[in-house]
DNA sequence: ACCATCTAGTCAAGTAGGTTGTCTATATGC
DNA sequence: GCATATAGACAACCTACTTGACTAGATGGT
């Protein structure tokens, strides 16, 4: 039997799927101004907590200048705020708010909300295999060189 | 144990990973134009012989305008081309050239390689328990309403 | 200590890939 | 046969990104 050639639509309307879903829940909860890449962008930064523009430009595949666009629109909503960068002056440290917590807050449970769902589906060992399959295709696939997560389009 | 919450940023990592992989290599093959919404239309086209431009919008998830847009560009690139409608004399029908057909059966190829390499890895049977895993969740996640092709961002 | 080089962020302009709104021609259903 | 719906065209606009040039501060070699 040939491969059948589907996965990468798989690939692109599962994450739409999940994304949307997401993005749904949160505006019912007020969140309603935040897109997927905000949701990565507080997701970095609750387990990295003075990360910088360059550092989330690259993690999330776009320029520098674009993250600190991002950044600015999220400072301005009230998401993140800037410190000075304890050791570079000329950094800037970006922290969550508590309006920014909140929110990856919420995000995380919507996330983790689909997985239990997945699990009763499917039971959790094989979302357990789903996850670690995924990352190991993904790690092969790209052969080592480091993955941003924006997708192209 | 909690679910780990990491899936949407999985889900992101491989379809870009695995985009970006079918890019390089179409780069190499004389394709060097396309992007992944190009691959898509393609894909419909060969299996939607006469599809129409709002067809193709709500196949991608953008607007009809949008979708002619993409047509333009490809027609221009002379990967597609418009037809009269068969029965429809508001409609255009839009068919591959033999560049289009081409392009397709490299993007295919590509595909099935990576889908071939995945089972090297982890076994055929486990590729298709991740595609037919995916469908399901895919589907239950999103309740019954179609999913667009592209995600958001 | 100095100087060449590198890096973080800024400023400004440009672009890609969409959007909404409006219109015409054709199709469809009662 | 007429009211309504649909396909595509045209135009204006917008958002999220890009590239390129620049400044202030960091870094490393001699």
């Amino acid at each position: 039997m040939p491969p059948s050639g589907d996965l990468p639509a798989l690939l692109a309307v599962s994450f739409r799927a999940v994304m949307d879903r997401v993005h749904t829940h949160l505006a019912a909860e007020g969140f309603g101004d935040v897109r997927p890449a905000h949701g990565f962008v507080f997701q970095y930064l609750s387990f990295h907590p003075h990360a910088t523009a360059v550092e989330l430009g690259e993690h999330l595949g776009i320029t520098k200048q674009a993250a600190v666009q991002l950044i600015d629109e999220l400072d301005r909503r009230g998401y993140v705020e800037r410190h000075p960068h304890p050791t570079d002056r000329r950094s800037r440290a970006i922290g969550l708010t508590a309006r920014g917590r909140a929110c990856i807050e919420r995000v995380v449970a919507h996330w983790q909300d689909i997985e239990r769902r997945w699990a009763e589906l499917i039971g959790e060992e094989r979302v357990q295999r789903l996850r670690g399959d995924l990352a190991t295709l993904t790690d092969d696939t790209a052969g080592g060189r480091p993955v941003p997560l924006r997708p192209l389009w």
